[in-house]
DNA sequence: AATTTCACG
DNA sequence: ACGTACGTGAAATTA
């Protein structure tokens, strides 16, 4: 495809390759060449749609176990460098929803039989919650003991407006630039995002940090630990050991360093459903409940719900869950039932 | 067998 | 000038 988007149809005089020289062809590298050529937008349509069809629709019908009519996947406790669990055999932590298509899919997960429903639990802005936690930045905190809309508050400071002044496209800059923040920022990285100029982006990132200055503090200090230990380290004490984090070369410390920033706030999040989780089984088993924990994706709990213990379950999700972990900001959970996964959201 | 792309949080 | 946001797994393609 490489050779005939950029042989033949010369679509740019310099393509982007990738590191061992072939062309590039992935979906950021579409997006900005679709302008030049109706075949591109096609392409793009078919990546989708036989994405779905070879990765789910083709594939997990197959793994029904003939034993008991359902798909079984196995958890992986010691892959993820930041303490996540990880799923294989198949994947059910990436099943779609971000598209209409995608969500199709995942209408085909339901409930065991018609005494059950599927129940779905989720930790709202955990990430964030646990930077402010970690940072006790001031206004971060404030946002949440406030239960503001997150972005809302964010774009209202760095752009200096009032709340109620906040627009949909500010708001959905302030959503990139929290999320960047997880992530180890770069201004490179928010404009490739927000499709702005790189000075814009950076003139973001000041003002975020000037608003924020205990996010700053916190991300210099937890590199500065980095730099003497040699590890990060979650709420709980599990380390990331960080062997890069004094290379010499710019690069590969850089990354180092964004694996710093992050370890500790995934890895907390992590430990944080770990231990509801534990806590959801052992007090589930010691009531002799019918309903299952089924599936976790990271931030979310998956029940097969008896109808007559949607109530106590419900309750019992939620105290498990907000309580985990004691954080200095309130930790929300929303949980919702429905006749399938989709609806459950 | 390694790489590329793309699905999720 | 460099290379560029964190963590995974599966399928298709390339070498």
């Amino acid at each position: 495809m490489g050779v005939v988007l950029f042989e033949h149809l010369k679509l740019v005089d310099k393509p982007k390759k990738t590191k061992t020289g072939q062309y590039s062809t992935g979906e950021d590298v579409l997006t900005k060449l679709a302008y030049r050529h109706p075949i591109v937008e096609k392409i793009l349509e078919y990546r989708s749609l036989t994405k779905l069809k070879s990765t789910y629709v083709d594939s997990l019908p197959k793994l029904v176990k003939p034993r008991d009519g359902r798909i079984h996947t196995s958890y992986n406790q010691a892959v993820a460098a930041t303490g996540r669990l990880s799923s294989n055999n198949p994947n059910l932590q990436n099943i779609p929803i971000r598209t209409e298509r995608g969500r199709e899919i995942r209408k085909a997960f339901i409930p065991r039989n018609k005494e059950y429903v599927l129940m779905a639990a989720d930790y709202s802005q955990i990430e964030l919650r646990i930077i402010a936690h970690l940072s006790k930045d001031k206004a971060m905190m404030d946002a949440f003991r406030k239960g503001m809309d997150v972005h809302i508050a964010t774009a209202s400071r760095v752009y200096g407006v009032p709340l109620e002044q906040v627009s949909k496209d500010m708001r959905r800059h302030a959503k990139v630039v929290n999320f960047g923040i997880i992530y180890g920022i770069s201004a490179f990285g928010l404009s490739e995002r927000l499709k702005i100029p790189r000075r814009e982006a950076a003139e973001i990132i000041q003002s975020y940090f000037e608003k924020y200055p205990g996010i700053r503090e916190y991300m210099e200090k937890t590199i500065e630990f980095a730099r003497e230990h040699g590890y990060v380290e979650t709420i709980l004490g599990r380390r990331r050991y960080l062997s890069d984090i004094r290379s010499a070369n710019g690069v590969v410390r850089a990354y180092a360093e964004r694996n710093a920033i992050n370890a500790p706030i995934q890895g907390s999040s992590a430990d944080m459903i770990k231990i509801a989780m534990i806590r959801i089984f052992n007090e589930m088993q010691r009531r002799n409940m019918k309903s299952k924990m089924i599936l976790q994706v990271h931030d979310e709990l998956v029940f097969d719900t008896h109808k007559e213990e949607v109530e106590d379950l419900k309750i019992l999700v939620d105290d498990k869950m907000k309580n985990a972990l004691k954080l200095d900001v309130p930790v929300v959970v929303d949980i919702n039932t429905g006749n399938n996964w989709l609806k459950a959201h």
